[in-house]
Formats: structure tokens, C-alpha cells, sequence
RNA sequence: GGGGCAUUAACUCAGUUGGUUUAGAGUGUCAGCUCGACAAGCUGGAAGUCACAGGUUCGAAUCCCGUAUGCCCCA
């Protein structure tokens, strides 16, 4: 069978998939077993897969396949987000691409729209998940607005409303005045901006010619003005204590008030208040108890409260205000000014602050037990600085504004009668017997009105861990009692607050457990300068690409090299281009093992057995160090790991070791030996390169139907012997002694030469012998007990070793070379000595610490003896 | 303005409760290699005042204080 020398993952990755799907792997049922559950962060039904699904779904797929390799019952939920308003914006934008207004259709008829719109183009980011090789469990796959998991919202609405914890109230919301809804804060992106400051004289009531003014970015809301606010501290205003001022353009007489809030330094220190317009002046104007003018429509343009420009829109008019108050003699300068403009991250305008009714989330019962249990560690942070930000975040929580001014999401619901009076409930005939029993007996069907706003995305995400198990419909199914709570969430530490946050408060109110036991944080993938990757910036490389170009386990290995959690991860093509290069070492390893002949008949070399002995060691010395690293979500550690102990111990060291002279065969102990090892490797490296793994295991022995590496059984570390590793290991620095001696004196490979060792280390290493001729090209080595003239010497560790060389010494090279030794040693040396001679440090430190100093010096002594014992013989 | 995080080799990062660390890895770089699996490779080397300035300690990359720079969150 001839095999090509170049790996090619276009041949092995989708057939693989499909045995995987057709074989139903990934599928989870609740059985006896342990469950390991993971549920996917729903990625928006608008979104294309970019590398931040990448790595959070490269990142997921390690840890599900490893727990379904360690004997778990894995679960891994996927599913799509119907993300209210960037889903509304983007149908709405599509309408009125063919001609159709949204303002022309009725709610049903827009939302057949968005649901067709859903049905084409939601799927696309799942089918994309499964070229990155997604273990997901996809007969579960799940959508927020199914009809299930709609009802479930609602029932936790109507649940939360019956508690007291829902209400309606007036806030300042940020509105968006081109989608005609509210915002919630992590929707609205800060953009600095050039502005301009305008210095405006208001005049003092009944006093001719006096004035205080005001800076301000915004003067076309002076027209909303109630109050003037000077600090109390603010010597500069005393005398305006208990007047009043006269707003310009409109003459309206508003008091002088003193507030703290104030900042003494900026502008003038008299600060104008418009409470229906801006949040800070809202909390003003309620603790001083002033009115309210609220100057805009919905829209952006000036109301009939303005008074002037009235149906103007706000920019337009901020030009007019000026020219207005420079006509009339208020405005006394402007200045350039940079400042930050909040703009409403689906519509790019910029959002209005606004006084509206809306639907609001008690948060303050439910966001002590979510604080609690991530503060005890009850739920694990990865990385936990984490928690530093999550905490500051739920002790200054706010109640959270859960209505949204739009159609696509479960409709609010709430049932209005004809007198405006209004019942919750889950269905329209209950609410029509509750109203009834309520308000009036007399009421039909067609009086009520349900509420026109649908609930914000995150109030149905929130629920996710639960709700796609079914479990606030149905407490106590047989699923939701298996699988949850879930064991580890992969997310990005953006949605902390709003997404994890509340999952946990909703895990706690609604089953009295955690979600999840661990959060993973993964980092914000960057471009080379420092970006974040974004569709509008073009710095992001298109993923798909990047699989057809270096194999979707070359991108997960490229995407996972540079990412500790937490990091941002800084991408770079040519870390994939190393995944792609390590699944080409892994082939050509299997091409190596798999062309030799093998022969049952010869006995097994003593070379042998020591290299497997070592390899098997080896193999379960860096399995502790892979739990371990897997124990702390150190995954970028943890592949490091797999790395090395396949390219270097395996490949490099091992494959070397066992390889048969050419065109001879392999005794049949070895091979069967190496095959066992090369299996085991391809069972750890499994949840990291799924692809090529299967291939090679598939390929390595002969397989039946059905068989998998993705099911096969992860190997336990199951202990090492570790005096065999130390002996081992200076077998090994022997070797690499030697080849460098080659490389100094520019030896070929190809010349066999003889290497003398002081013969007190036979004993450590002389059953390493065969290994350390084969691998350093020896014809002989020998073990004596004198020096051996006309050699080149070198130092392993503390021993002399000693190969014959005719070739000519450069003596002032190597005499400078054995000086600068001599002095790195000296060097350490004395900064052992000046420990040991510290009083303090011997009576101090711990009897094991001291005693590895004396160690340390007993051992420098010895090489600084050599060293001097090899230049007196150069000299 | 308030809070948080970070700063270690050219780059990206490890470095666990302070002690075999005058500091490790991967990549890159340099030198030498057709060595019968792999040049997407092999062998070896060089490279760091641990941001800066103090302090605690017998001992600090690690703990504390300050400064600088960068990033994030909140306002």
C-alpha cells in the first residue's frame, strides 16, 4: 500500500464526520453513567461563524471528547439564539430592500417574514460548527423562540410576576429612535466623538444684566430644561442661592439648585438639568423633586413640549438652537470638545436617553445567591480574577429592563381591558377568567389587548441550561434531572454580566442549583495589531478558508497553541500552519511504523525493550502532567503537552530508537509494543485533532465497523518509575552531548566514533548502552577508570566523558569556551556559597532547602575541578 | 471620574503556597545537515537588568507601596 508522504485532511474530515454522525457518537441518552453535560453559548441565528465561535467551540469539542473518552455520558446541547433586534433589523432591512415598509405589515405577517428569514439562514453557523468537527449531540438542537421553549419563558414571566419581582415602571432607557426600541446598556457602543462645548448665559430672574452659564454639548435640550444645579461647596455661586434663572428662547422660569453631584472643575460648574433627557439629570430631578419636559417623539424629532422647531429632528435642530442663541445674544462662546456619543450598536444612531414605561426585573433577591456561590467557589471562574469584576458588577446591580419595543420574541404576556387595567397570565383565556374575576365580569375575548413588546433576548437565554432540557415545564423529567446541573461553560467574559450572571441567578430560582460547575473564559480572538476581529473592520480571516486550507484540526491546534484562558489571543495564520505541520509529523510516524516488515522469529533486542520500558514510562509520567493540566482548564498547557510527548519523546526519541537497520524487519514484540503506544497517543491527542486521529487509528490496525477512536477508552495514568526516568534522562543528555561535540567539530553524522565514560556512572548507565550507541552513532563505548589522551573531552552533568579525535583543536576557541564555563559556574558558585554562609538561612530555612544548596554546591565544585583539570591540559 | 487586569527572550506566553530558577516553552532567528517516515523535515546554538523605583524577608519574577505604559469594565 503506498501512502502519500503529505497528509490531506480534505480526504479523511467530512468521511470521518459522517461515520461519526451515522454511528450516532455524539448522541447522549440518560443511562447509569456519570453525565457530563455541556450546553452551547446559542450563537445569534445572524451571525457566520467567526473565530470567536472557533475557539469557544474548539474549546467545548476538547472538553466533551475527552470526558467521552474517560467513560462519561457526554451531552453536548447546541443550538441558536433568536437575538431580538439584530434578527428584527436585519428582516426589516431585507423588506425594505424588495420595497416592503414594516410600518405596512401587520405582526403576523412580519413575523411569517422573520421566520422564513430564520429558516434559511439561522442553520448556517451550525453547519459550519460541523466542518470544525463538533461533537454536538445535534437531535437536540435547540432555538430559543421554539414553541417549547417560548412557553417556558413565558411561564417564568407570569412565575416571576406572581412573586412581586416583575413590575411596570418609568425609567430612562436608552432608546433608539430609527428601531423605535429601548436598549439595554451592553447595546450601546461609546464612540468619541469631536463636539463642540457651548458656553450659554441664562439670565437671573429679576435682576437686570446678571447671568450664570452653563456648557453644555447638547443646547437643543435646553428647551427641556427645569432647574440650573451650582455644588453647595462652589464659592463662586453663593449669590444665586434661592434664585431662579430663565431658560433662554423659551423664558420659563426654573430654580437654582445645589447639588454634590456637581463637578466644580468642568465647564462653568453650573450644570443645566434636563431631567426627561439625560440619566444623571433624571436622579437629580427626582431627588429635588423638579418636572419633567420632554421634548422628543419616539422618532427623534422635536414634540409639541418643545415648544419651538416642533417636528424637526434633533440635529437639525441643535444647528438652529445655536444660530438662535447667538441671534439673541446668549451664547457667550464655543469650544472644541471631545466627548463620548453612545450610538445603538444594530442601527448605528445615535441613542437617546428617554423617559418610557417599561417591564423591569426585581434583581436584588436573585443576585445574592448567584454573588455567593461564585464568591465560595461553589461555581469555579476560569480564570479566577474574574471574579473580581463579576462581583463589583452584582453588588451594584441594577433591576433589569426586560421589555423591548419589538415583534420578533415571545410577546410580553400581559392582557390590557378597555379601563387600561391589565392581568398576567399564560394564555389569552386565562387572562380573560382573571380580568373577569378581577376587574369585569362582562368582559369578552376582543377587549383585551395583549402588550405590544416582546422580552429582551437575554430573558430567554438565561434559561437555557434549563429550558432545553424542559425542565421549567416539567420539574421533574428523568432529563433535566440527569443532566443538570450542567458541568462546564465555555463563554467569552463580555456576556458575564448579562448572559452567565442571570443564568445563574435562574439556576438558583428555578431548581435551586448551580448551572454550571466551572466557567471557562476564553479570551477575544485579535488581529496582529491588537484588534478585535470584526465583520465591519475585514481583519478577520474567513474560517472556512482556514479548514480547506490547513485541515480543521490544524486550525483547532493553531487557534488553542496561544490561548490560556482568559488571554486575549493574539491570531496568527502561521499557528495553524503549525497544527497543519504536527498532523504531517503524525502521518509520516504512521508511514514509518506502518512500512516495516516485522518478524515474529527474532528475538527481541535488549535496545529494545529498554526504549519501550522508557517510552510506556514516559508515556505515563506526562499523563499526570496532562491531568493535572486539564484539572485547572490550562487546555493550551495541556496540547503543549501532547505536543511534545508525540513530536519529541515519540518521534524524535523513540521512533529513532527501535528503528530497524534499513530494508530489515522489526522483531514482532516491538512493533506490536509500538503500536499500542502510537494507539494510546492518538487517544490523548483525540479531543484536540479529532480528524487525523480517527484516520491514523483507523489506519494503524485493522478496524471493524463501528469501532472509534472517538469512543475508545482514555488512558489513565496509572504511575511511573521515576529513578528509570532520571537514569534514562542522562542516557539522554549523553547523547545530545555527543551530537554536539559533532556539531563543533563538524563531524558527520555518518562517522562512527567512541565515546569512554568514567566508569563510577556504569552503573546508572550502562543498561542504557545500546541506546546511547544507536543514537549517537557509536562503534564503541566503553566505561574506564583513567582519562584518555588525544580526546575531546566533555562534562555530562558532574562526569568526564572522553570521545578520540584526530582532527586539529582550535585551543583558544575551546579554552575560551571552557573560561566562560568556568566562570558561569564560579558564578553560581558564589551565590551558593553566600547562602550556605548565611546564619540565618541554615538556622531558617527548611533542613531540604539547605541541603539542596550544599547539593548544588558539592556539584559545582566537581565541575569547576574539571573544567580547570580540561584547560590545563589544553595549555 | 470610579473599579479591575496586565507588563518575563524578536513574537506569543508558562512560571503553582516565596527556596534544585543568575528564569522555561512554542514560534522565529542563526549554524550545520539528502540521516532510506517527514525540508510541512533532522541536529545543535544564541538570545532575557523578569516595566521602573523603593520596601518586607535568611532568600523576591513571585508578597507590599509608589511611578510609568497598555488593555478592559462602569460612569
Amino acid at each position: 500500500m503506498e501512502i502519500p508522504s503529505k497528509y490531506d485532511p480534505k480526504k479523511t474530515e467530512d468521511k470521518w464526520y459522517s461515520y461519526w454522525m451515522e454511528n450516532k457518537f455524539f448522541h447522549s441518552k440518560p443511562d447509569e453513567r456519570e453525565p457530563y453535560t455541556v450546553v452551547i453559548p446559542p450563537p445569534n441565528v445572524t451571525a457566520v461563524l467567526h473565530m470567536g465561535h472557533m475557539l469557544n467551540n474548539t474549546i467545548q469539542d476538547v472538553l466533551v471528547r475527552r470526558a467521552r473518552m474517560q467513560g462519561k455520558n457526554a451531552c453536548w446541547v447546541p443550538g441558536t439564539d433568536h437575538a431580538s433586534i439584530a434578527t428584527e433589523a436585519k428582516v426589516v432591512q431585507k423588506l425594505k430592500n424588495e420595497g416592503i415598509e414594516k410600518a405596512g405589515l401587520s405582526r403576523d405577517d412580519f413575523l411569517k417574514h422573520a421566520w422564513e428569514w430564520k429558516e434559511k439562514h439561522g442553520g448556517i453557523i451550525l453547519e459550519q460548527l460541523k466542518k470544525l468537527g463538533a461533537s454536538c449531540d445535534w437531535s437536540r438542537t435547540k432555538f430559543t423562540m421554539d414553541d417549547d421553549m417560548y412557553e417556558s419563558v413565558i411561564k417564568v414571566f407570569v412565575d416571576l410576576y406572581n412573586k412581586g419581582l416583575i413590575y411596570r415602571g418609568v425609567r430612562m432607557v436608552n432608546w433608539d429612535p430609527q428601531a423605535l426600541t429601548a436598549l439595554s446598556d451592553e447595546e450601546v457602543i461609546y464612540k468619541e466623538e469631536a463636539s463642540k462645548l457651548y458656553y450659554v448665559n441664562y439670565p437671573v430672574e429679576g435682576e437686570q444684566n446678571r447671568h450664570v452659564t452653563i456648557a453644555t454639548t447638547r443646547p437643543e435640550t435646553i428647551l427641556g430644561d427645569t432647574a440650573v444645579c451650582v455644588n453647595p461647596n462652589d464659592d463662586r455661586f453663593q449669590h444665586l442661592k434661592g434664585k431662579r434663572v430663565l431658560i433662554p428662547v423659551v423664558n420659563r422660569s426654573v430654580p437654582v439648585i445645589e447639588d454634590e453631584y456637581v463637578d466644580m472643575e468642568f465647564g462653568t460648574g453650573a450644570l443645566k438639568i434636563t431631567p426627561a433627557h439625560d440619566v444623571n439629570d433624571y436622579e437629580i430631578g427626582i431627588k429635588h423633586k423638579l418636572d419633567s419636559i420632554d421634548i422628543f417623539e419616539d422618532n427623534g424629532t422635536m414634540s409639541k413640549e418643545a415648544q419651538y422647531f416642533v417636528g424637526e429632528d434633533r440635529f437639525e435642530v441643535r444647528e438652529k438652537m445655536v444660530q438662535t442663541l447667538e441671534k439673541e445674544g446668549y451664547l457667550l462662546k464655543t469650544e472644541d470638545y471631545t466627548n463620548k456619543v453612545g450610538y445603538s450598536e444594530r442601527t448605528d444612531v445615535v441613542i437617546e436617553p428617554k423617559l418610557s414605561l417599561q417591564w423591569f426585573l426585581d434583581m436584588e433577591n436573585l443576585a445574592r445567591p448567584a454573588l455567593d456561590n461564585v464568591m465560595n467557589d461553589n461555581i469555579r471562574f476560569y480564570p479566577a480574577k474574574f471574579k473580581n469584576t463579576y462581583r463589583h458588577w452584582m453588588e451594584n446591580v441594577r433591576d433589569w429592563c426586560i421589555s423591548r419595543q419589538l415583534w420578533w420574541g415571545q410577546r410580553i404576556p400581559a392582557y390590557y381591558t378597555p379601563d387600561r387595567d391589565f392581568v398576567v397570565a399564560e394564555s389569552k383565556e386565562k387572562a380573560l377568567q382573571m380580568a373577569r374575576e378581577k376587574y369585569n365580569p362582562e368582559l369578552s375575548m376582543d377587549d383585551l389587548r395583549q402588550d405590544e413588546d416582546v422580552l429582551d433576548t437575554w430573558f430567554s437565554s438565561w434559561l437555557w441550561p434549563i429550558s432545553v432540557f424542559d425542565g421549567i415545564r416539567n420539574p421533574e423529567n428523568n432529563e433535566v434531572n440527569y443532566y443538570y446541573p450542567t458541568n462546564d461553560l465555555v463563554t467569552a467574559p463580555e456576556i458575564l454580566f448579562f448572559w452567565v450572571a442571570r443564568m445563574i441567578m435562574a439556576g438558583y430560582e428555578y431548581r435551586d442549583e448551580k448551572p454550571f460547575e466551572n466557567v471557562y473564559l476564553t479570551g477575544i480572538v485579535r488581529d496582529k495589531l491588537g484588534r478585535k476581529m470584526s465583520k465591519s473592520l475585514g481583519n478577520s480571516p474567513d474560517p472556512i478558508r482556514l479548514i480547506e486550507q490547513y485541515g480543521a484540526d490544524g486550525v483547532r491546534i493553531g487557534m488553542l497553541l496561544t490561548s490560556p484562558a482568559g488571554n486575549d489571543l493574539p491570531f496568527d495564520e502561521a499557528l495553524c500552519e503549525q497544527g497543519r505541520n504536527f498532523s504531517n509529523k503524525i502521518w509520516n510516524a504512521m508511514r514509518l511504523v506502518k512500512g516495516w516488515d516485522s518478524d515474529q522469529t527474532t528475538e527481541v533486542p535488549l535496545n529494545n525493550k529498554i526504549s519501550v520500558e522508557w517510552m510506556q514510562n514516559r508515556l505515563m509520567q506526562e499523563m499526570e502532567v496532562i491531568n493535572d493540566h486539564f484539572s485547572k482548564f490550562r487546555i493550551s498547557d495541556a496540547l503543549m503537552s501532547v505536543y511534545k510527548l508525540i513530536w519529541d519523546d515519540f518521534c524524535s526519541w523513540f521512533l529513532e530508537m527501535i528503528k530497524p537497520p534499513y530494508q530489515q524487519p522489526i522483531d514482532g514484540w516491538t512493533i506490536e509494543k509500538t503500536m499500542d503506544i502510537f494507539e494510546q497517543l492518538m487517544k490523548i491527542l483525540h479531543p484536540f485533532m479529532p480528524f487525523l486521529t480517527e484516520e491514523v487509528y483507523q489506519l494503524l490496525r485493522g478496524r471493524q465497523d463501528g469501532e472509534s477512536v472517538m469512543i475508545a477508552d482514555m488512558p489513565e495514568a496509572t504511575g511511573f518509575d521515576p529513578a528509570f526516568m532520571q537514569r534514562f534522562a542522562f542516557a539522554r543528555e549523553t547523547v545530545m552531548a555527543v551530537r554536539n561535540v559533532r556539531n563543533n567539530k563538524n563531524i558527520p553524522v555518518k562517522q562512527k566514533l567512541q565515546l569512554f565514560i568514567s566508569g563510577k556512572q556504569n552503573e546508572t548507565l550502562g543498561a542504557f548502552a545500546p541506546v546511547v550507541i544507536k543514537l549517537a552513532n557509536l562503534e564503541k563505548l566503553e566505561f574506564v577508570d583513567t582519562g584518555i589522551d588525544n580526546a575531546l573531552q566533555v562534562l555530562v552533568r558532574s562526569t568526564e566523558m572522553f570521545i578520540p579525535f584526530e582532527g586539529s583543536v582550535n585551543k583558544a576557541e575551546e579554552l575560551q569556551k571552557l573560561q566562560n564555563e568556568l566562570q558561569y559556574q564560579e558564578g553560581f558558585l558564589k551565590g551558593v556559597m553566600k547562602k550556605l554562609g548565611n546564619e540565618r538561612f541554615v538556622n531558617n530555612a527548611p533542613e531540604a532547602v539547605v541541603n539542596k544548596e550544599k547539593q548544588k554546591k558539592a556539584d559545582a565544585e566537581e565541575k569547576i575541578r574539571l573544567i580547570k583539570v580540561q584547560m590545563e591540559k589544553l595549555k
